[in-house]
DNA sequence: CACACGTGGAC
DNA sequence: TGTCCAAGTGT
């Protein structure tokens, strides 16, 4: 739930989440439509999709354990290098590199001294990551949330709190002078109107409804035809969506 | 590697 | 008001 979404819109849905699904086992033994439909507002649904099919492989593979080795983590469907090693570190007291936008912010100032960190992760960051990770796991695991709590709370994206952050002594961005960040621009992320927005609405529909609806209230929901029809399309394709006949249309 | 993929709070 | 973007992943 976290991945590209902040914490604060997060906590609510979480806790209604594991008040109903406890177990990946029972999450397993749901439709995936229930997983969509819990999912709310969150954004990117795919995420719930892949959280089902992931409870659904651990209860498959692992006999309804989360498994403990990145590599099994690293296997199960939306999770990627940062959630196996998050998952493995923060659950399990092992020593990973775990680098997300918070981790990667911390260096990338403290150690590198630019505001912000490239586009995407690069082998000098996680050699500065490896770097620094102390040798012993429980350790390393503690270093780990450490740095990721401090980005989040202290060395923030806008307004870090530079006055209260335990290294800033240390901090090569800091002792810089706080240089404003010259890197390329990032890429302005447009919304209104795409097909992103499209799909959330007619997914909203879906959501919104106990059972099936007829086409037309997906129609209703969007004015470009054939837009619409592309996003549905791409919906049921991603199997977001099903068509259950006579023209009509529900979660999975 | 670039791009698609949702959403709503903050300024 | 429009812009930015937040504990990324899959293709």
């Amino acid at each position: 739930m976290l991945q590209q979404t902040p914490v604060a819109r997060v906590l609510p849905v979480h806790q209604a989440w594991l008040d109903r699904w406890p177990s990946p086992a029972a999450l397993a033994a749901e439709a995936s439509g229930e997983a969509v439909r819990a999912w709310g507002r969150l954004g990117y649904p795919r995420r719930a999709l892949r959280l089902h099919a992931a409870a659904v492989a651990i209860v498959a593979d692992h006999g309804g354990v989360v498994p403990d080795s990145y590599d099994a983590l690293r296997a199960l469907p939306g999770v990627g290098d940062y959630t196996a090693a998050a998952v493995a570190a923060f659950a399990y007291r092992q020593r990973q590199v775990v680098l997300d936008t918070n981790v990667r912010r911390v260096l990338g100032r403290a150690v590198s001294g630019v505001e912000f960190p490239p586009r995407s992760v690069t082998k000098a960051e996680r050699a500065v990551a490896e770097e620094l990770l102390p040798a012993d796991p429980p350790t390393a695991a503690t270093w780990s949330v450490a740095v990721m709590e401090l980005g989040a709370l202290v060395c923030t994206a806008d307004r870090p709190r530079c006055p209260t952050c335990p290294v800033v002594d240390r901090c090569a961005w800091h002792t810089a002078g706080r240089p404003a960040y010259d890197g390329p621009p990032r890429p302005v992320q447009t919304y209104a109107g795409t097909d992103r927005q499209c799909r959330g609405r007619l997914l909203a529909v879906l959501r919104d409804a106990p059972g099936s609806v007829p086409k037309s209230r997906l129609d209703a929901a969007w004015d470009i035809a054939d837009q619409r029809e592309r996003c549905l399309a791409s919906l049921v394709a991603d199997g977001l969506v099903v068509a259950t006949g006579s023209g009509r249309y529900s979660l999975p």
